[in-house]
DNA sequence: CCAAAAGTGTTCCGTCTACACCCATGG
DNA sequence: CCATGGGTGTAGACGGAACACTTTTGG
């Protein structure tokens, strides 16, 4: 059968990753100078292109990983963005997808090879191209999932303290909330499980430690933060 | 400058239109039979190619204009579809977007011409290719806007009774609301504004119409139904 | 005259918010 | 012994939900 796709245009297409970390109670980004023209040097995003025989959220989980070397990370696509002229260098349509990792987790020799930096997302440089907009996009998009869903727990520790949970959903929303409530909510959630164990980096007196028990929560949980 | 991008593959890239319109107290959407190969005579959005000269969102308007030849659409990108084989002829991956449209305006030659229907979102044939999981995302979104943006009265006429409004919302999220609850809630946003006509159509008494008043609107008028 | 849709307030209950003091410990 | 962060309960305000009857008029 002779097809009519041939009338039509191929265009590059890339994927873009916005990958949020939570360290020193501050919500943190992953970038890097940009190692190629056009935009060498400019503060930008890590992408890749998407292959043909892969999948657009395939070539996002492989760009993110050819980064930090991690597998199975929390990822959820932000969208298209296609202006025609957003990269100067050629046509090329990006998804952007963002990502929440464990700061920890993250193995410093690969984030030396890829020269690329964690920054206070308050404080962010100019962005390449429209990166910026991806990363306003990017944190609207994660700021609502955080409301209703628990997947602030992807940016913890397995094992936190409650004022830890309390300083990240913080620096999410951007602003202080009161100890007294918080906490009341989290004890309404038998899912956010405290453990034996205590934290004394933080306090003389120490911390109880809690996890997240997976299994514990169902989706008609109702997670409300 | 020699580039880096020659060693990347391009890849086909479309739009796909889930337009919603309501009629007849119930959310409907625009879909008609596929009139290509591969998927011929299969249930289908209405879609197109992105060409190189113009940004993604600029190629949803077109297709939504060639379809209906409505400009000034209200439109929002839904996401990327980009599986490997979604579409059987070609690797193509599709920019999905949902636009709200008033049933009355849309020409019913050009509807003739095209060969599509609007069919009850909740009566909905299978559909081609990953269409349908398309439409789920869109519907998914536009109920989560609808909640707290004006943007309910795309799909209904000019001048609207507050029944027609109630059951719009209704229709949108799947259940009955309290009408004096509703009402109330109406009262207090001063940007629906009664108007000194009555429509006879749908009572003997006769119901009063209200209109949306754009310019009173602003962002931070708070919205909530 | 009656069927059918329009229009209109009040009460109750649960949820959210504000708010202050004692505890344990390392240095 | 004191500075630091950990941990706990209550009262009042507010917003959402439930709920029933009168009005108008075309047929």
């Amino acid at each position: 059968m002779t097809s009519f796709y041939f009338e039509h245009q191929k265009i590059y297409l890339s994927v873009d990753c916005i990958i949020f970390g939570f360290d020193d109670n501050k919500l943190k980004i992953l970038i890097g100078r940009r190692q190629m023209d056009p935009g060498r040097g400019e503060w930008s995003l890590y992408g890749g292109f998407v292959r043909n025989d892969e999948s657009v959220d395939e070539a996002a989980n492989r760009t993110l990983f050819e980064l930090t070397g991690m597998h199975d990370v929390y990822m959820r696509q932000v969208g298209a963005f296609g202006s025609v002229n957003r990269d100067p260098g050629e046509r090329v349509v990006s998804v952007a997808y963002y990502a929440l990792i464990k700061v920890k987790d993250y193995d410093e020799k690969l984030q030396k090879t890829h020269e690329v930096e964690w920054v206070d997302i308050e404080k962010m440089p100019p962005l390449f191209s429209d990166h910026y907009e991806m990363v306003l996009q990017a944190r609207k998009l994660m700021r609502q999932k955080m409301k209703t869903n628990p997947v602030g727990f992807e940016l913890l520790p397995e094992l936190f303290t409650l004022t830890q949970l309390q300083r990240l959903y913080e620096a999410v929303n951007g602003e202080e909330l009161d100890k007294r409530n918080f906490r009341k909510r989290i004890k309404d959630m038998d899912f956010i499980e405290k453990t034996e164990y205590i934290d004394k980096q933080s306090s003389k007196r120490g911390a109880s430690l809690y996890h997240f028990n997976k299994r514990a929560f169902s989706e008609d949980s109702n997670f409300k933060l």
